[in-house]
DNA sequence: ACCCTTAATGAGAATGGTTCTGATTACTGA
DNA sequence: TCAGTAATCAGAACCATTCTCATTAAGGGT
């Protein structure tokens, strides 16, 4: 224990220190208009010449997510995507499986279908998982090149 | 080339052979009512006696779920929980984060949602992605030992 | 029952995204 | 300036899943 006067069981508030390496991610998420993995994070940030450790990376974005400044969605593959929200309240995602490129979705509709229908049979602390995948207008018609939710049926 | 007479170009309908590791898994997948991970399944197979490879347990499930003869769900951590279908028909499903139960979830209501929701924004082949977690009523009260998907918000 | 083609199997290696480790660096309030 | 400790990072570890490929064994044809 050092110094401090907290008292025990205290919460105490982590103090975030701004590093060269967390602007560097700041920065790289903000220019970046569309969901990318943290590999890809990574990559642009080394591409900028700025040498940023690939957990760096990792922790930098859960705690993004954690603090709900970026939104995440999950590919079929099982790798995270991340983009700077522009809202902060809940809402979903309609994601072009081609560019990537997102809608943000507020569906009252499938909020209140999810809440009615746990309940409905009995169960407790309803959450709900919701993505909307299509190509989106733009990558209509152009050679796909590389997909990243498989064309696999609904689940 | 072998004394086959099948043109060339032509389709073959593969034929599934009944191997005993193949009656293994579809016996243990058929005694087991809540969703469960291959290497639960694996885990099962071995208990019964049964020596079935790990590689065949998951390409067993997977061609399963290929047919449409399984279901499957990923839990936020990445794993795949599959469970034999009640039925064929597209459906969600309402999974107890601490026992696995589930219940089958018909929702022409996000059906639509979804649809149209993908129309409005100008994209096409839309799939979706819905799963509902919560208590059941059963495991409400009972202190619970493992959680399967986190209590992380909505997404 | 025997053959033959080839689907299926399985031990172990490989994959790939993510997390952990432990030593080192560098914010920041005082 | 300095102590305290949050943050970093290279690399190892994790872990579910997939792949390799030599070996086994369905099962239709005979
Ligand atoms: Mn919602
Ligand atoms: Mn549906
Ligand atoms: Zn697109
Ligand atoms: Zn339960």
């Amino acid at each position: 224990m050092g110094s401090s006067d907290v008292r025990e069981g205290e919460e105490v508030t982590a103090v975030a220190r701004m590093t060269r390496q967390r602007a560097a991610l700041l920065d790289a998420i903000d220019d970046q208009e569309e969901f990318r993995s943290a590999q890809e994070i990574h990559r642009e940030l080394q591409q900028r010449g700025e040498k940023v450790g690939l957990a760096t990376v990792y922790r930098g974005l859960q705690r993004l997510a954690g603090t709900g400044d970026v939104d995440t969605v999950k590919t079929g593959e099982g790798e995270n995507l991340y983009r700077r929200c522009a809202t902060r309240e809940h809402h979903h995602h309609l994601v072009c499986r081609v560019c990537g490129r997102a809608e943000e979705i507020d569906g009252p509709t499938v909020e209140e279908w999810a809440r009615t229908t746990g309940e409905a049979y009995g169960f407790a602390d309803i959450t709900h998982e919701v993505e909307l995948f299509g190509t989106c207008a733009a990558c209509r018609g152009s050679a796909s090149v590389s997909v990243r939710q498989g064309s696999s049926p609904d689940s």
